[in-house]
DNA sequence: TTTTGAGTTGTTCGA
DNA sequence: GTCGAACAACTCAAA
């Protein structure tokens, strides 16, 4: 009777090097595959549009790779707990193995789960199948979990090498029935946007999947990789990885792409340099901080991880928040991450942190709300990383930053993106404008303006607020917190 | 226990 | 145009 296994896949929507699935394919019994979308979320939050756009065709793509091998991904809406009951019920199932998930909500429900079905006299595994180390595994001297970054990658090299990953099963062997109970179609999850479809620019740029991920990876080490160090600060070239949504959906493992970056300098395919792998590596260093952070804190997401900053004056302006939202703050370089993220449902690094500075220094609203809108509009929207970077910039994160760090838009898109490049792309009605004014149009003189069509108030928003006042502002209200507490 | 050195990502000012 | 200093003070990690 109990001679079925339960394959659990959660963020980790591929087959090779996915250490729950390579045990129960070991374990030779046949195979449900199982994909359960949480209904209602375990931690309460909602997956974002975005995400759950990419997760359709995630789905879909491991769907035909499961098909290609002989067996079949089963997708269930509702209640884990339930939905496992009628397959331990129905079908048999005497061992489930899933990899482990981080949220602090999702440590308990997992831990519930497990001690539920053991009790039961199931066997459960549970196996680390997204970072390079579990976040227990990282301590001070003393024990303690690590709050600032590089004493903590530091710490992180020192517990082990980084596992070479497992190739994919050959062969999975499916359950023998006509219907697994509760399975749905993935149509039915209703995952795709319907009317209006705003998901034709995601669609262009982006290939969901084990197999897009690894095209993309492999695209990354021949083109980008050289000079990383320094052009991964560049949103006008392509030098960054743009790894991070096969990352969050885990179509490719981090052991995966930290082993290729390696073997692609040794083989010499890369001729990147020492450096450049150096950086990289350490990217993917603070995407293993974050979840360190996530494991660590109660409550990342919504709460300041320096609690001094829970009186921290925000201000609150619908006007201000959708101007920000939409792109129209009239800052150039602002206004172009905003609408590549709502065009893309990405952002470059770089722009991310001038967007994010922008909305909390400028605009002095709160860190959560720019999270959310990340949540709900990036493709690669994590609990990790999403929470952890917007602290970081608030300054209300682990390692604080200066409270005097307020990013300068215009300074930053000279700087970042010196011939506007990337503004032009992304804001086309500045297309015409010289390099010399692109990002502070305002400074361009009246010719200049009208030979590249732009009417300032008209054609494109005037600053929503003055840089200078602005920083001030900000300035005195990072000191007022700090005479606060 | 106390001390010490260090800390992703910046900006502005003045020489 | 370029460069170094100032912008403060605090927490963490390790000696």
């Amino acid at each position: 009777m109990s001679d079925a296994a339960l394959l659990l896949f959660r963020d980790d929507l591929r087959l090779t090097d996915n250490p729950a699935l390579t045990a129960a394919v070991a374990s030779k019994k046949p195979l449900i595959l199982a994909y359960i979308y949480e209904e209602p979320p375990t931690g309460g939050r909602p997956l974002g549009a975005a995400v759950n756009w990419w997760l359709h065709h995630s789905l879909t793509s491991l769907a035909q790779s499961i098909a290609s091998r002989g067996s079949m991904l089963h997708i269930f809406k509702g209640d884990p707990a339930k939905i496992i009951d009628r397959l331990i019920a129905d079908h048999g199932v005497g061992s489930i193995f899933w990899n482990r998930r981080y949220h602090p909500s999702h440590v308990a429900a997992d831990t519930a789960l497990k001690a539920s079905y053991e009790a039961k006299g199931l066997t459960v595994k549970s196996f680390n199948g997204s970072l390079m180390r579990e976040p227990w595994e990282v301590k001070s001297k003393i024990g303690n979990p690590m709050k600032v970054f590089t004493p903590f990658w530091r710490a992180s090299q020192l517990v082990n090498e980084v596992a070479s990953p497992e190739p994919a099963p050959k062969k999975l062997i499916p359950l023998q029935t006509t219907k697994i109970s509760g399975a749905i179609p993935l149509k039915n999850l209703h995952l795709l946007p319907t009317k209006p479809d705003w998901a034709t620019g995601i669609k262009a740029e982006w290939t969901p999947g084990e197999a897009g991920a690894l095209e993309r990876l492999n695209a990354f080490l021949e083109v980008g990789f050289k000079g990383y160090a320094e052009d991964r600060n560049r949103p006008d070239r392509p030098s960054t990885s743009r790894l991070s949504p096969h990352l969050r959906f885990g179509e490719i493992s981090i052991k995966q792409v930290w082993h290729a970056a390696d073997i692609a300098i040794k083989t010499r395919k890369s001729k990147a340099s020492s450096e450049d792998l150096r950086v990289f590596q350490s990217e993917l260093g603070w995407r293993e901080f974050a979840h360190h952070l996530l494991f660590h804190e109660k409550d990342l997401t919504r709460t300041n991880v320096q609690r001094g900053f829970d009186a921290f004056p925000w201000r609150s302006d619908e006007k201000l928040f959708k101007a920000w939202s939409r792109g129209m703050t009239g800052y150039p370089i602002v206004d172009a991450g905003m609408r590549e993220l709502w065009q893309t449902g990405f952002m470059h690094n770089r722009v991310r942190m001038i967007v994010a500075s922008f909305l909390i220094k400028h605009l002095l609203i709160d860190w959560r709300r720019g999270e959310d809108w990340f949540w709900d509009t990036l493709v690669d929207a994590d609990v990790a990383n999403n929470p952890a970077s917007w602290q970081w910039v608030a300054g209300s994160g682990a390692d604080a930053a200066p409270y005097y760090r307020i990013f300068n838009p215009m300074l930053q898109g000279e700087k970042f993106d010196p011939d506007g490049v990337y503004v032009r792309r992304y804001v086309p009605e500045l297309a015409k404008l010289p390099a010399r004014s692109i990002h502070a149009p305002w400074t361009a003189k009246p010719i200049e303006l009208e030979l590249a069509g732009v009417v300032l108030g008209k054609t494109y928003p005037k600053p929503i607020v003055d840089h200078e006042a602005a920083r001030a502002r900000a300035l005195a209200a990072y000191k007022s917190l700090k005479e606060s507490a």
